[in-house]
DNA sequence: CCCTGTCCTGACTGCATATTCAAAATCATT
DNA sequence: AATGATTTTGAATATGCAGTCAGGACAGGG
């Protein structure tokens, strides 16, 4: 378990044919939903191909291991994340700055629960596969929103809170829905978070958060 | 995987003398440990015996089997919550009382992570061992706490959000801690999250939680 | 229609691992 | 100290799973 990038299976070959690519993203779909729902660890191969309705050995012959489908998966989802998040501008109002990434993020978590979840277990299991991703990319892209967050402190429109905490409390709740999803249906006595309940959620986590960041 | 309370080794046994209590405690601790970073499949009996110092066959002796062993770290994790945090009561100053739940189940994330972890990976997988326990006494303690927060509501106390998600928010934020120390070490660029961090955790917490849910 | 390379897959292999077992050690009781 | 009950443990077992392989299907180019 090492580093994202070594020996990735190469899903941007040359000629690669219409039918293989949907092939690819059916397999990662299934792989996704498993590894979601069972960490690396517990999944089985067999799991995943009957998922994608897909003999076992065809898996293992588009991804060379299971090792590395989870590595494809992982990195496709960190690709999907990075790019569906537009970036903040220093120049920006910060209420409707930060208004708009809650509301991307938490679109993120309904639209891929998934993927959410396989992040978060690969967190909690210490990041071995994503921790250089996570060192690297992921830090420079906060630690420059950081020195954004401190200009609108210093103007005096964002509260005076380490920026660092913002994101997590951010991150925290806009993933919750996504990750704990099973616990909040229990408690809502819900079967299915339908739109409604997602409205109200994204409704209170905004105000929330917003409410407790912009100085009144 | 059925439900918490059948088959568990019994743990309250009459005469269990002093060592054998130990060393329970001891298995549990180990247990809980490698749970959190593994997941129940991927954990491995011999990785927790080493944890523990015992020999494999022992812990077994001790728990029946590895899932009864899941099962009674996931029981004891439940209890300890269930016992650390105080009721919040309907006539207590809003802002005081959650201030106090907020800083109780902080202090718990940061004290045993590990059964933080546990419980994240168990939500996340769709909690086939302690589903029960969230349809029943966690929703009717949830359910009890809605109403507080309605009559709070009422009297213009508290902001007008759904109480639900008044839970979810601030139980995401304060575990947050703890799940995904990974990623925030690797971002604070920090090793250990000291208790100065902690402190700044804390308060970022705390006040943008509260100031989004007290009126001003 | 044949040939060549790619794609697909059922059967097989080897290893890891939870669990069992039986014998040894320890403890408790008289 | 003797006896029986409980606890401990190394070794054996049996299962489940990732990964291999050898051969079949298939596509395209001549």
């Amino acid at each position: 378990m090492l580093g994202l990038d070594e020996e990735l299976q190469d899903s941007t070959k040359i000629n690669e044919s219409r039918t293989q690519r949907k092939k690819r993203a059916l397999i990662l779909n299934a792989a996704e939903s498993v590894f979601a729902r069972r960490g690396f660890s517990g999944s089985r191969l067999k799991d995943i191909a009957e998922e994608a309705g897909l003999p076992k050995a065809n898996i293992l012959y588009y991804c060379k291991s299971k090792e590395n489908l989870y590595r494809c998966v992982c990195q496709d989802i960190l690709e999907n994340w990075l790019g569906a998040i537009g970036e903040i501008s220093v120049s920006s109002e910060p209420s409707e700055a930060l208004r708009k990434y809650i509301e991307a993020k938490m679109e993120l978590s309904m639209q891929r629960p998934n993927a959410s979840r396989v992040f978060a277990m690969e967190i909690i299991s210490g990041a071995p596969v994503i921790s250089d991703y996570l060192a690297t990319e992921l830090k420079s892209w906060v630690d420059k929103h950081v020195l954004i967050f401190q200009g609108w402190q210093n103007r005096g429109q964002l509260v005076d809170v380490s920026p660092y905490h913002v994101f997590f409390v951010i991150w925290a709740v806009t993933q919750t829905y996504a990750d704990f999803e099973t616990q909040i249906k229990l408690l809502l006595g819900d079967q299915h978070l339908g739109s409604d309940e997602y409205e109200r959620a994204l409704k209170s986590a905004t105000q929330v958060i917003l409410c407790g960041l912009i100085p009144r």
